[in-house]
RNA sequence: GGGCCUAUAGCUCAGCCCGGUUAGAGCGCUUCCCUGAUAAGGAAGAGGUCCCUGGUUCAAGUCCAGGUAGGCCCA
């Protein structure tokens, strides 16, 4: 794309356009003008606008769901520096975690910790850093192609030793508050990735997934009380393999259980549960509560492991037991599952745990030794059947949470891992929240909101190799010293420390004297050494990895390395909290929450005020996209064939942003050729007609007050489009803003320019002001959702003529309106002219009478006729194509029928339950003279249940209807009617306008420009003729004849001719 | 089991906050009209248990309650 000369004038733009083709013109424009650093740059004096990016993990190829965010956090930001505001776009990666280190191990073949470890931690880890690099290419290339502008020159990475030191502070800063604490506790843990996963971990989506499990009811014999060796306890179960280290039998103690037998063998379960767990046929023998079986003793279902000794296996109560499904009786094992562990800790039980870090039940162990845990369930049952303590076995189908990477089935196992205490700071979360703004609204207190109150504390480490290393160090006596730095550490060592790679296993290797005194242990607090009794062992660093979601939710103050790096303080000062985030609706539990969570621990402030949540991108036939269904649409190809405007304006305007949507080329394409197209089309026509008059703003105007109405219309509506739509983006509202732009896109090609179109012809200053200033304003408003063909417009419309014009419209300021400018009486009547014009054509329709034929009069009956002023019964009667537009009642009454109806809204608030019958007495009354009282004295009297009630003009809607001979449409109240008689003088009228149109045809046919001027030869039928001869001057003037002859041409030309309307034409180019 | 979202024409969706007369638009289909910018535009036709059941009200697609179905998120 060239630079156009300011003060050149116009160049007719093509009606036709290849908008991808338009979009890299514009893409390679900005970048060699370096639009959006100058965008950022302009405004560095302005108040700023911050926004934080997301990072993307760069661990696939981008798909078309990621289009979306990057449009909204794309169009927002444009919007905002349009307004004046500074708006730095960082870039940033997410580069480690559980997912980086899956695509390693899939690559090198390997299926679990032994394969990494043999292969060499550092060795892994550079794979890891290694692969994080490969997709960030393509990740590039489609938010560049989609228009995202976003600094990735200067994009943070979360492996960056500037950022593992930045997570390590606020780490710290957590640990002083004693909110950083190891605890054993039972966390969902993926046997395969061998690490626990945190509680939004299982928030992702795909976590949960139905499966069938078995469904078991055991009988445990009592061993002791008073059904010793009489009968068993039934337990339920659908996880088998626990029963292994069955450790305990809970029941509810207000629950009432019973003793039933069916004469073979007697079994105790709820009261609640007999005829559901055991079927028909059984008799209860005996009745008790839950709180009189504490201490019964049973044997246990399995011998498998070794019991460690001290008490188990007897009954405990448990309030969390219900009798919903199973037995009222829950089996407990203290290793699997958060409340088993638990109860068991609390009655002393001590913790068994069969099963090894990889899932795999202990190699010794008879029957399922080295049994991964879920395919034990089959040797187990069948050795229950066997020994006649199943009772019955069924499957079961429920959601069963799994790995939200690798897919394995998770186990709730018991192992120490470290916490933070975000339970701790509930209420300081609930407070945050309740100032930040969510899009949409229901998700602050709903999803989210509901999240936050059932806060547990964040599960936060990881036993892996490719994270920001837990930066504890801990001596044999348990002495914990939390490095805050490379700086801290290189103290602690004695050693300059500044050079490491803070990642396993250099970190690992890194171990100083243990700084405490010796009689202290453990804690946050102080970490201060007390020189004096210092314990003096050696420290090493706790092996585990930190949550990956930790790093991302850490990028407000890590992305600038804070509070080390130079400079960092004041840049992490400008730009906290965010104005804006957003992201899809799967990243409530996730980034939303950890950015919130992390804000609020370290800084007492949560890091965002607005944010807009997305919802999903689905396929054309309304399911996910995915390979399995053959239904993936690709970010690239779809914005070759479309453009990423389309693709943008899609995805900012279609359906609820936070709702799911399809997205498909029939979509795209219709609003290509409704929006875009329409746009590109008046663009097209103004600069051919602003072109072919050599017409520039310079040349000056009448006052927009001393133009026609179109005009002052159009402007008056312009400043209401920027009213509404910037009131809309105020809002985060993209759909509203598409509304109202797709209908003034309309409104402005089909009535505006439709009705203007024979000004433009003559190159009237008026209209070409008012079109372009309009244009100026909608490209600028158009801009943030569609900034390529707006980019193209100003280039071409824009720039050429205004000598003080943004050298891009990116760095154009927002249009301003005049609020006194926004005309509502105007509107209403042109509201009202363009229904009559609706009528008017219907009742053409009707009577089968085309439009080109011309008809002396229209009768219009409307109450708010004395309101429409000339110039819009003139343009009426010209787009009807009418000689004369009059009020229905001059036509006499006896030409009119009237009826009457009540208006429902307005009798409603006066009469209230009264309404029907004042409204139907209105239907009853004569209707003529209800309308002649009406349009008299504003007000008439009907009888209502014999007493005479008045009703006001507003409270009756009147409709007028012509009686004979003609056509007539009338709707809510307005009439339309047309007089169809036609004279010999109206018939040649439309046979003048069939020539015009038959040789503005023939002048298209044959390539001439609309500004050529012609030679017209013709010879007709009679009829044909006569029209011809009465109608030479108008036919020359609209088809452009300099010269008009009867008669064949004697040079050889091109013979034009319509058989059924009796005319043959000629016609050459006037040249000269 | 809980929270939230969605349900309106064959399809995609407005309208619902703030109740009112005959419920709209686009796409698709049929017929016609218009057209010196348009890949457009217009008129008419066909196409609707506004998910269901109750309630409030003179009046409910709209407000309230309870369901049903689908989706998302969690237990």
């Amino acid at each position: 794309m060239t630079s156009p000369d300011p003060g050149s004038g116009f160049r007719p733009v093509p009606a036709q356009v290849d908008l991808p083709a338009l979009e890299h013109d514009v893409l390679r424009l900005w970048h060699e003008q370096r639009t959006f650093e100058k965008s950022v740059q302009k405004n560095a004096d302005g108040p700023t606008w911050t926004f934080y990016e997301g990072p993307p993990t760069a661990n696939g190829q981008p798909g078309v769901h990621h289009v979306e965010s990057r449009c909204f956090k794309d169009v927002f930001p444009r919007f905002k520096t349009m307004q004046g505001y500074q708006v730095a776009r960082k870039g940033g990666w997410d580069c480690h975690g559980l997912p980086v280190e899956l695509e390693v191990e899939k690559e090198l073949g390997f299926t679990g910790k032994n394969d990494i470890e043999k292969f060499g931690v550092a060795e892994f880890n550079q794979r890891c850093r290694e692969s994080v690099q490969r997709h960030v290419d393509a990740w590039v290339e489609m938010s560049d192609r989609v228009g995202y502008w976003v600094d990735y020159e200067n994009a943070y990475r979360t492996m960056e030793p500037s950022y593992v030191e930045s997570v390590w502070w606020a780490l710290r800063q957590i640990y002083d508050k004693g909110l950083l604490v190891e605890d054993y506790r039972v966390t969902p843990y993926c046997p395969r990735c061998e690490t626990g996963l945190s509680d939004h971990e299982l928030g992702q989506p795909g976590a949960y997934e139905t499966v069938s499990d078995p469904s078991v009811y055991v009988r445990f014999p009592l061993t002791s009380g008073p059904y010793a060796g009489q009968a068993a306890l039934l337990t339920w179960t659908t996880t088998p393999w626990t029963l292994v280290s069955n450790a305990l039998v809970a029941v509810h103690p207000e629950v009432e259980y019973v003793v039933a037998t069916d004469g073979t063998e007697s079994l105790v379960v709820a009261a609640a549960r007999v005829e559901a767990a055991l079927g028909e046929g059984w008799q209860v023998t005996a009745r008790f509560t839950g709180r009189d079986m504490v201490g019964w003793e049973y044997s246990r279902p399995f011998e498998l492991v070794a019991w460690p000794g001290g008490r188990a296996h007897f009954v405990v109560t448990e309030d969390y037991v219900t009798t919903d499904d199973g037995t009222g009786l829950v089996h407990q094992s203290p290793a699997f599952g958060e409340d088993d562990f638990r109860s068991c800790r609390e009655n002393g039980v001590e913790m068994v745990n069969p099963i090894d870090t990889a899932g795999r039940f202990l190699g010794d162990l008879d029957l399922v030794g080295g049994q991964f845990f879920k395919h034990a369930d089959t040797d187990l049952v069948a050795d229950l059947e066997a020994r006649g303590l199943m009772f019955r076995h069924e499957s079961y189908e429920h959601s069963y949470p799994h790995c939200w990477r690798c897919h394995t089935p998770l186990l709730y196992y018991a192992q120490p891992s470290w916490y933070i205490r975000t339970t701790a700071v509930k209420d300081a979360l609930l407070r945050e929240n309740d100032r930040t703004n969510w899009v949409p609204e229901t998700v602050k207190w709903g999803r989210y909101g509901d999240w936050l109150h059932n806060n547990v504390d964040w599960s936060l480490s990881r036993n892996r190799y490719w994270g920001t290393p837990l930066p504890i160090w801990r001596c044999p006596d348990g002495h914990e010293t939390c490095v805050a730095s490379l700086a801290e550490l290189s103290e602690l060592t004695g050693s300059d420390q500044s050079g490491l790679d803070p990642h396993r296993p250099f970190v690992d290797e890194v171990t100083f004297t243990c700084p405490h005194p010796s009689a202290r242990v453990g804690g946050g607090g102080e970490g201060s050494a007390h020189a004096s009794e210092a314990c003096g062992k050696v420290a090493r660093r706790v092996p585990e990895v930190i949550d990956g979601w930790f790093d991302s939710g850490s990028m407000p103050f890590a992305q600038w390395g804070y509070p080390y790096v130079d400079g960092s303080e004041e840049q992490f000062k400008q730009a906290y909290p965010a104005q804006f985030i957003s992201e899809g609706i799967d990243q409530t539990r996730g980034w939303f929450y950890t950015l919130m969570a992390i804000g609020t621990l370290v800084f007492d402030r949560t890091s965002y005020e607005n944010v807009v949540c997305l919802g999903m991108i689905l396929a054309e036939d309304g399911r996910k996209m995915s390979k399995h269904l053959g239904n993936i649409l690709k970010p690239m190809p779809l914005m070759d064939e479309h453009g990423a405007d389309a693709l943008r304006w899609f995805m900012a305007t279609s359906g609820s942003p936070w709702s799911a949507r399809r997205v498909g080329h029939a979509t795209l394409q219709e609003l290509v050729r409704k929006v875009l197209l329409t746009y590109w089309n008046t663009v097209a026509f103004h600069t051919l007609y602003a072109h072919t008059a050599g017409w520039s703003p310079a040349d000056g105007a009448p006052p927009v007050g001393e133009r026609p109405v179109l005009d002052r219309w159009l402007h008056a509506e312009t400043d209401r489009l920027t009213r509404e739509v910037t009131a809309a983006m105020e809002s985060f509202d993209t759909q509203r803003t598409g509304q109202l732009i797709s209908q003034f896109v309309d409104d402005l090609s089909n009535w505006y320019v439709r009705r203007s179109r024979r000004r433009f012809w003559d190159g009237d200053p008026a209209a070409l002001a008012s079109l372009h200033h309009t244009l100026a304003v909608l490209t600028r408003l158009l801009a943030p959702v569609t900034p390529f063909v707006t980019e193209r417009v100003w280039q071409e419309v824009v720039r050429p003529v205004t000598p003080d014009a943004a050298e891009s419209v990116h760095l154009a300021s927002w249009p301003s309106y005049d609020e006194t400018a926004i005309d509502d009486t105007l509107a209403d009547q042109m509201a009202l002219a363009r229904r009559l014009v609706e009528l008017g054509r219907s009742a053409r329709a009707e009577a089968k009478v085309k439009t080109r034929q011309p008809l002396r009069r229209a009768l219009v009956g409307t109450r708010a006729w004395d309101a429409l002023s000339e110039e819009l019964r003139a343009d009426i009667s010209d787009e009807l194509n009418v000689a004369a537009v009059e009020p229905l009642s001059s036509a006499g009454s006896d030409l009119v029928d009237h009826s009457a109806k009540g208006n429902f809204r307005a009798l409603g608030k006066r009469f209230g339950r009264d309404t029907p019958k004042v409204a139907a007495a209105i239907a009853r009354a004569p209707a003529a003279d209800l309308a002649a009282q009406l349009s008299e004295t504003g007000s008439a009297t009907v009888d209502v249940d014999g007493s005479p009630t008045a009703v006001s003009a507003d409270e009756v809607i009147v409709s007028e209807r012509p009686r004979e001979g003609w056509s007539v449409v009338n709707e809510q109240g307005e009439t339309m009617a047309l007089d169809l008689e036609l004279t010999p003088e109206l018939v040649r009228a439309g046979l003048a306008r069939e020539a015009v149109r038959l040789i503005q045809e023939a002048r298209k046919r044959t390539g001439l420009e609309v500004s050529d001027r012609i030679r017209l030869w013709w010879t007709a039928d009679a009829e044909m003729a006569a029209a011809m001869r009465a109608h030479a001057g108008l036919v020359g003037q609209e088809v452009l004849a300099l010269e008009l002859s009867e008669g064949a041409p004697a040079a050889d030309l091109a013979e034009h001719s319509d058989a059924q309307l009796g005319l043959r034409f000629w016609l050459a180019k006037h040249v000269g």
